[in-house]
DNA sequence: AATGATAAATAAAACGATTGCGTAATGAGC
DNA sequence: GCTCATTACGCAATCGTTTTATTTATCATT
């Protein structure tokens, strides 16, 4: 079913029924012509073709809104379902398209299938813009910034870029983490997490060393961010690290909750024997137990933030490219506790 | 940049680039052409319009394989957050989309925004072909149906409709389940999940009807599959259930989770004075204390089975509508034990 | 009844690609 | 040098919409 073959059925013109299709408020055309329009395409449940429909609107793309479609790409390794995390942002993004009433296709699609050089295979998803999140590199934004006509970036501080970034990548969240370990007196606590470039290490080290923990390279200790690894990773841990560190910073709270049990099987009690922080604030982190102690970006609101400024951007609200930072909020649960032994004396 | 302006720059007409481009192994046209016509492609990092491309090859749809682009549809309330299996889902489903280097272009929408009637905004998304997964009724599944040309449906098993249906809604997972708890001389099992038409709950019903367990009412609770309302459903059912049940049936991972969490607080000890048990095998169901006892279906192998399926049909290498059943697998881990007293007498 | 003014409907030209068909160029064979 | 087969390329129609400019219908006013 194609437009014109409505527009001949109902004995008008394809303008005509396009205009009636599209006329924002019911007002086009005598009531008559408007009704005998809608109840062919009812009968037939003819739906407008949008390639063709984006085709011919990429074109007046002056006042214009977006004409139909957003992207969410997520880096390599940052998978929906290692951790619950970009789940949620992402479905915080569909959100609010939505509640905008704005014409919304989501789509995730994983870095790799795209990574390939142009000429080596013409990638296929193009759409108005996209918001890009995870540990990407500046090139690798570029090429997609190239592909989707604008975007915005969530994740760390990229330098010197031509599009607009919200900031959260976690750099500002260690450091809050970590403040709350030492401000509980800790001072020899391990890492748990990527190492290769990735900015919540880097924020561990910097703070150890501007604080002077304890700094053995057997408190660290590298993995991924999924249960799996954070399980293996903790039982390394447990077996490289002497003397044991009193508390353990994990680079994402799906390591945690997987050390946690880790370390249950150790006969170690969290959180008298060994205090667990970590990062990210999924759902389930609140119904472990012992509930973990965790620092949260405002998912929410990053998903809103994400989308206005993209579609703010698209319809050239702004030009020069801005730099959004979230705030973190520390989630006091009953991870974290006074080391064994400790005496207040230093709080920064 | 359009092909025609590339083709402008090279000298050579439009056509010529598009085969260029096209042709499957670089041949066509002369080497020193054909290079000519790549970099300056390379030059000003041209992409084809995608809308004009699929417009155009929407057309020949003959012997072609699909032009460009295939959805994941989740039903209202399967979010990807909520609950991870969804997302493990969607993984699995790109992954292998990926793996047939198939040119997928992957999304993920919300029910919500396409339940509308067609005349009160017509809908924005349209592929090739989609997956739809979660709890829909037919009619919503039809007007999918009809948006993307061909879909298969995951979940629920649903006579008589025209689509390929991959059937794992967890009726024989519920009963899987049951079973196992029964094994373990269970005979008052209390239900923990979605009540409103929910294939699990009526197995759950079915079950307990046919073995002669306890059925009183207050052994169920409604619940939503997230961690919140498992908590406090949870909470609900030790509040409401006299005598206590020995066993609780709950109808996602992260119900019981979170159960498990409020259990700990009323200081319930799992599994000596509680079994839980439940469905869908999420990676954090092996890394909380106890390790849930779940039963899981084959994920990996779903995602497979579901593109397989898309692309043989889209291929029109079947046309009957098919149904795949896919096994459940019985987890055994700690959360399940033989209640107090019990003496083995009664095995299934 | 004739005239404008306004509203309703249409014709036709795009949008940016693909492709069947046709023609020009190339080279081989005699 | 002429023909024929082959290869290389271009023409132009087309996909299903939207939209500008134009034509046609409607209706109140004088």
């Amino acid at each position: 079913m194609t437009l014109k073959e409505i527009a001949a059925e109902a004995g008008v013109s394809p303008s005509t029924v396009s205009r009636i299709i599209n006329s924002p408020d019911d007002s086009f055309a005598r009531k008559e012509v408007r009704d005998r329009v809608w109840s062919i395409i009812q009968k037939h449940g003819y739906i407008p073709n949008q390639n063709a429909r984006k085709l011919k609107l990429g074109q007046s793309g002056g006042t214009q809104t977006i004409s139909g479609s957003l992207a969410v790409v997520l880096g390599r390794g940052e998978n929906l379902d290692d951790n619950p995390f970009f789940a949620q942002v992402a479905r915080a993004i569909e959100q609010e398209a939505l509640s905008l009433s704005f014409p919304v296709s989501l789509s995730y699609s994983i870095f790799a299938a795209i990574k390939s050089t142009i000429n080596a295979n013409l990638p296929d998803i193009q759409t108005d813009g996209a918001i890009v999140l995870g540990r990407l590199t500046k090139p690798a934004i570029d090429l997609l910034a190239r592909r989707h006509k604008t975007i915005v970036y969530v994740g760390r501080n990229i330098l010197d870029v031509p599009w607009d970034q919200i900031i959260c990548d976690g750099y500002e969240a260690t450091q809050v983490a970590m403040k709350h370990l030492v401000n509980n007196g800790h001072k020899r606590v391990a890492y748990l997490g990527e190492t290769e470039n990735e900015t919540r290490f880097t924020a561990y080290q910097n703070f150890v060393a501007m604080h002077g923990l304890d700094t053995d390279r057997s408190l660290i200790c590298s993995c991924q961010h999924n249960g799996e690894s954070g399980y293996t990773g903790a039982g390394k841990l447990l077996a490289a690290a002497h003397p044991i560190p009193t508390a353990v910073y994990c680079a994402a709270d799906v390591i945690a909750i997987a050390a946690l049990r880790r370390f249950r099987e150790a006969r170690i009690k969290i959180p008298q024997q060994l205090s667990l922080i970590s990062i990210d604030n999924i759902e389930l982190s609140g119904y472990v137990s012992p509930m973990l102690t965790t620092v949260g970006m405002p998912i929410i609101e990053l998903g809103n933030i994400a989308v206005k400024t993209l579609i703010d951007r698209i319809n050239k609200r702004h030009t020069i490219p801005m730099k959004i930072y979230l705030p973190n909020t520390l989630i006091r649960r009953e991870s974290v506790a006074t080391p064994h032994g400790y005496v207040e004396d230093y709080i920064i």
